[in-house]
DNA sequence: GTCTATATTATGATAGAC
DNA sequence: GTCTATCATAATATAGAC
């Protein structure tokens, strides 16, 4: 073999890196939209690989299975879900909890809006509980609750927040903005709301504050010490 | 033929018809199931067959298709949901405003806890609208929030329900209710919350009126006349 | 890394015997 | 009204050429 040939094989196996990656990143979100469309049972992954643009036996080769594909992608989508929640929680981490819980809420509407597979799945999952719920519940689901669950306490403990279960509390709002979220066509037939308009998501997230922290609305009208 | 032959005709017709009837009542049943776990596409009409225990092709004989059968089957559904509320609003006609919603409140999480397919279906068809979501939408779902809708308004001029768009109140309720109890095993595994468990139907109905209805919580705190 | 071809199983729907 | 047998299609997954 020649000196020369080596640099040359070299890029060459970096282009082919990347290609696979743009592959996988293209089925990875034809993933998730079919998944949260039909459901595990009801997706075909010729039909991933259809709206991906690739041909169907490159799920098998990236992913080995229908299975696979469907952690990884679901995976993707709790990732980026976490990490937008952890970034919205950090920008106003100097501030008190109702302003913390505010842009919890916020953050979370505007993603249900993006994502809408993320309740999806998860409504998809638990109306047949196997070893996919588990696995996303464990690795995803549970440490999200329970850091939103300890923010609720620290709000009930303030008077701005219900009694009761915070854990349920924390469920509520996230079934009520995922649910409304993920409802999109139906509100619109049904109720007239399109949460496509301009300020529906601001609206929804207002809503959502106003009901479950009744406090915080009243701390907006009676500035405390730290606001004026 | 005989005289004798006719009663005896007839009484195996009557047999007949009412066998039908009960292939008929499984095979919704088991249809419903069937589609709140894994929705149109994911449901097999074998697996409906299979779960009713009758053989496939009495599918087609009784209902023509997939389609038909899916209508039948949501329609049963939606039926009993429509005559389950009614009968809870009628049971306090004569009440004010407050216990008609409180009782409507109560009426619509003991159903979704009973028959979690009519929101879990609701979402499965919002996922990809069509025909099917528009007759749903269009024969039994908006009558309801319609109706519900002014309720909240009158509330709303009691001062007892937030200031906002009442459908999306009413909205903001269902999709609570229905999405909690459509969570079931996930809840359980991700939060610790048994819905089974003796008295949680009453504490997310009793968390739901708090939560929306803050002036009815007062209204009992401090009782009006009518109460006293 | 990508493609064609194919093995195997499952699905919706129907025909025709009983 | 019920059953067995069957057709055409679509599914998951793999083998092997390029």
């Amino acid at each position: 073999m020649s000196d020369q040939a080596t640099p040359r094989r070299r890029a060459r196996a970096r282009k082919q890196q990347e290609r696979s990656l743009v592959t996988q990143r293209k089925l990875l979100r034809a993933a998730v939209e079919a998944f949260a469309e039909s459901g595990f049972k009801g997706t075909s992954t010729r039909d991933i690989a259809g709206r991906a643009g690739v041909h169907h036996p490159l799920i098998t080769y990236h992913f080995r299975n229908k299975e696979q594909l469907w952690r990884a992608a679901t995976d993707s989508v709790f990732r980026e879900f976490s990490e937008t929640l952890a970034v919205a929680v950090d920008s106003v981490r100097t501030q008190g909890p109702e302003a913390r819980m505010r842009s919890l809420v916020r953050s979370y509407v505007k993603f249900a809006k993006r994502e809408p597979a993320l309740h999806k799945i998860l409504v998809q999952e638990a109306g047949s509980p196997g070893p996919r719920l588990e696995w996303l519940v464990d690795t995803h689901l549970r440490p999200l609750i329970e850091a939103a669950a300890s923010l609720v306490q620290e709000l009930q403990q303030l008077g701005v927040a219900p009694q009761g279960d915070p854990k349920l509390i924390v469920s509520m709002i996230r079934v009520t903005a995922g649910g409304i979220l993920a409802l999109g066509p139906e509100l619109k037939q049904s109720s007239g709301i399109d949460i496509d308009a301009d300020g529906a998501l601001d609206e929804i997230t207002d809503m959502i504050v106003r009901v479950f922290f009744p406090g915080v609305a009243a701390a907006r009208r009676r500035p405390l010490a730290e606001h004026g």
